[in-house]
DNA sequence: ACCTGAACACCGTTCAAGT
DNA sequence: ACCTGAACACCGTTCAAGT
């Protein structure tokens, strides 16, 4: 307790969040607390309560940092393989998201775990839209006659089911081959799968859409 | 309070779960809690810890009983459309998967958001395997030159995607187009995308597998 | 044997009081 | 202006005491 006055309110905001990062680096999320928040960056809880508003605005905050981070991520391995196909590229923008949720699982998890009564923000809105034009500018390189709607139908379909495998992979067993230990199915296989046969046919798939029913 | 002796163990806790789920029919998990709980059956919160082991098993149970919901109506949906075909049959699994989710989001939620310290329990990964089971039994049918190995990859894979599908139809907006409201990408869409590509090709190419790397 | 209710160690949030 | 710490209304769990 010799801080005090020494930082600015960001300042503080951003030695917080590394705080939490750092503890659920190693332990789940609903093992923390407001109170022990406070004692590990040692400030009262009602300090945090006046700098995020809530504890729930905290763990916003986190998650925020938490999307920066894959983001980044994401756009260092793709900007290191732009020769590749399209294809090869959407491959390792997988690969890349499933390693992140492997390597933090909690901060991970913490993402999708924490809903808030409002909606979600504009900026994080604004982050996941981001990832998405990734996804469809590769999209539009394997078949350029696609229309916005038949991109944003395939990113999304691609992005979600992406999202499932990495879910199951992550966080439990659901998924462990019942005894045939020899071949193992895990996240990185499924994803591979996935992308080879979803893409191998939209690609080919004619873009004549009527919209179903 | 005119309860006590007149319910053996086993009635109280299908009278307990029985409340938690039409808790859960209106309202989300985490405005639940054992004392709420307790005061909706009219027993102390010792009684159901008593009978339950813990909240957390509680709550397990209250998993295991929408488990079998869920396996019910896909067992149902299936048995009443044997004569189509498999690709048919699987969209209509997806669908009805999807269709329960979006009927029961708090209390499908609730199965992938509570985890146990410990391991899965068998009766649980037994739950899960019969469904597993159920699309397996398409994709033969779908391929029938398929190695019991492949059709674990392309089930699991499948049933992973559709329930990350699933997971952000039901819970959020992220996936809300950003401003052409006019088509609406939506689970059901997503679904039908999913399988329509994934299938059109796993089901056409050659069941030689040399396992990646 | 079954159930209660007080007690314990927590929790997020508020807010008067201190500096 | 910034921060604290007591108070409030909760929480899951335990267990002596009641019937």
């Amino acid at each position: 307790m010799a801080r005090r006055k020494d930082h600015t309110p960001d300042e503080l905001k951003a030695w917080v969040i590394r705080s939490v990062l750092e503890f659920l680096q190693d332990f789940p999320a609903n093992e923390l607390s407001l109170r022990k928040v406070a004692k590990r960056v040692e400030y009262s809880p009602g300090t945090l309560i006046n700098l995020f508003g809530s504890y729930a605005h905290l763990l916003l905050a986190v998650n925020a940092s938490t999307l920066d981070h894959i983001s980044e991520r994401l756009n260092n391995r793709l900007s290191a393989s732009q020769e590749l196909e399209p294809q090869q590229q959407l491959l390792l923008f997988a690969q890349e998201y499933l390693a992140f949720a492997k390597e933090h699982p909690f901060q991970w998890r913490l993402i999708f775990e924490h809903r808030l009564d409002d909606d979600v923000p504009e900026w994080q809105q604004n982050r996941i839209n981001q990832l998405f034009e990734l996804i469809e500018l590769r999209l539009i390189t394997l078949r350029p006659t696609s229309t916005s709607a038949e991109l944003q139908q395939a990113s999304r379909t691609i992005w979600a089911s992406v999202h499932g495998i990495c879910m199951l992979d992550v966080d439990n067993k659901i998924f462990a081959t019942d005894n045939s230990s020899e071949l193992s199915i895990n996240g990185e296989s499924m994803i591979q799968s996935l992308l080879k046969h979803y893409l191998s046919s939209w690609k080919l798939s004619s873009n004549t859409h009527t919209p179903s029913q």
